[in-house]
DNA sequence: TATCGATATTCGAATGTATGAATATACAGA
DNA sequence: TCTGTATATTCATACATTCGAATATCGATA
């Protein structure tokens, strides 16, 4: 029962990251702490799908935004997240 | 661009990944080695969809078959892969 | 408070994924 | 070779995801 929940929690993080444009989001976000802007410019893609895939991984709980002034920047929210990405990534 | 490859290819992989049955299944399958008789009834799930969810993780290079007589036993291919099943479900 | 730049949300069409039902294939043993 | 058990494939339908276009929100500054 608790066994299966993890399986559904870990399906949903996972399918949270099945995505190329995403990866490419983390793996900016994970080095550079940038806001949507940058990643906008960086991934050359429309600003609306970019929060769409952000908004994704919020709801997630794959990563975390921080308001600075006019913009907003993202960050890794969980560390067992980076561990994965060290090994997807790397 | 190869970069930009890497991406497409850890999607496809996460994708493979991101199901709670087959997560279900990679847990059995990284500690027991089981044949495809014995998943069904550990699932308690149909056999064509056990099936089809094993078929999905072999395109993807995630498990491996080998048949042994009349059975068919699978096998984690990609050590990988039991680094990621390591981090999510330990 | 009006405006502007930055970001988020909503909607719809196209595409992709999941699953049950039916069926096919493969091998072992009689 | 015929039968039975184990596994794989196909197909159709329901459901979810993706992305562009349009629009809304938020905060800073004039």
């Amino acid at each position: 029962m608790t066994v299966k929940m993890d399986f559904d929690e870990s399906a949903q993080m996972l399918k949270a990251l099945a995505h190329p444009t995403r990866l490419h989001l983390l793996n900016l976000i994970r080095e550079k702490h940038p806001c949507v802007r940058f990643m906008e410019e960086s991934l050359g893609l429309a600003q609306p799908n970019i929060s769409q895939h952000l908004s994704i991984m919020r709801q997630a709980g794959i990563v975390q935004a921080e308001r600075d002034g006019n913009q907003v920047c993202y960050r890794i929210k969980n560390p067992r997240i980076s561990r994965l990405l060290d090994i997807l990534l790397d």
